[in-house]
DNA sequence: CACAAACATGACCAAGCAGTCATTTTCAGC
DNA sequence: GCTGAAAATGACTGCTTGGTCATGTTTGTG
């Protein structure tokens, strides 16, 4: 699904050497390691010391920090996307749900950088946003057939479900520490709450939304990072 | 609520002198307004200039940068506290629930810093940790007459509260910009989950937990602002 | 083996940050 | 108005960061 998996200049004809290949990999390894344990704030430095390369290495293979950000959180929302697509022709279109969003909040708990950027659209780079837009629209496939089997109420998208995917995992994160299986709790009431079928119409209704724009009230500018 | 609010010194005798006092008060507006709209990451000299006093100024008056923060974000707390205390008497207490989390869900989305220091623990001063405790405290009054009156899940506590407010809120947020009401349709889906008569017990039950360490799964040492 | 292009290196740079401190200004009591 | 103490000032320090670049090294090819 990425595109241009390979090469680090745009489009260029030449196949790479195998060691800028060799170092690429462990590169991408390694730094994937370190923003999942430290969060995107790692320092380039740490990385390139931890994979054992120069630092201006790592801005040879990708010329800015965000760039090297953007290929490996794209690579674990592609892996979301290939979950959704095998979960959205389950025989079970509910469990299925469920089942999706167990596998997202795994992701989101084992990795502090992939939550950094997910709840931060205005330090997402483009390729990212895109890549959620399209796990929005696999999942969109996931919450139709449940919704024509009666399994969830009649006006949840797919959207909602990769929001409150998200936003289940970050209620309990506050806790996380004292209690890592929390989130199973508020995974049980919001899928409780996703299913009622007696309920009133959810406010605010949900058709389309672009994700572009800060996740904040207010943008003053910079951007503390 | 809070302790010492008056003066820098711990426990000096002296009145301060009154252009002290009047700084102060204008620190902690212009910086509260800064963090609301910003974040945590201003500089404390963009909070200076904003004030039109001088860097040093900040730092007498609050030794470091934190300080600062945690005593703009404790009253902000108190603030919280009091509405919890005010809405545990009210006469519809299924109702009660439902103000607070609102009113809590629009402090968070005004307020950037806000949403910062209540989703990072391991950034919390010691008695912002304290206020959030007695929040929790103070909510599970409210929580508790709500149980008795059948009016939400016999295992529904203060905590739970507390953490599904800011959960969701941060739920809502990646799209805030586009859909700045969003986060009542996951309100309304929430609070239908916490009302749920007929479902069955929740996973993980909740009795005492502290909000001691770091929200995330892994902290490798630095924290990035 | 030779050689040119691709690649790796790490010292270096500018920018931004929290926090300090010698100096100057302002306040309050006399 | 005088005076001593409290407070304000802003240049300065030390540190970290993302990113650059001249120099040296490796690789594949003819």
């Amino acid at each position: 699904m990425r595109t241009d998996d390979a090469a680090a200049s745009p489009s260029a004809g030449r196949t790479p050497r195998t060691d800028a290949l060799r170092n690429r990999q462990l590169l991408l390894t390694v730094a994937a390691r370190a923003f999942a344990e430290q969060g995107t704030g790692v320092s380039t430095a740490e990385i390139a010391q931890r994979a054992g390369i120069a630092k201006g290495t790592v801005f040879r293979h990708f010329p800015t920090k965000e760039d090297l950000i953007a290929a490996i959180m794209g690579e674990i929302i592609d892996d979301l996307v290939a979950a959704a697509s095998r979960l959205s022709q389950a025989a079970d279109p509910a469990a299925a749900v469920l089942e999706f969003m167990t596998y997202g909040i795994e992701r989101l708990a084992s990795n502090r950088g992939l939550c950094e950027v997910v709840g931060r659209p205005s330090l997402q780079q483009a390729s990212v946003r895109a890549g959620i837009e399209h796990l929005c629209e696999v999942v969109e496939a996931l919450a139709d057939r449940a919704r024509l089997q009666g399994a969830v109420r009649e006006d949840i998208t797919g959207v909602d479900i990769v929001l409150l995917l998200a936003g289940v995992h970050q209620t309990a994160a506050p806790v996380a520490q004292a209690r890592p299986e929390l989130w199973r709790r508020y995974l049980a009431l919001v899928f409780d709450g996703i299913r009622a079928r007696d309920a009133l119409p959810l406010p605010c209704p949900l058709e389309r939304l672009d994700f572009t724009g800060a996740g904040q009230v207010s943008t003053g500018g910079n951007d503390p990072h």
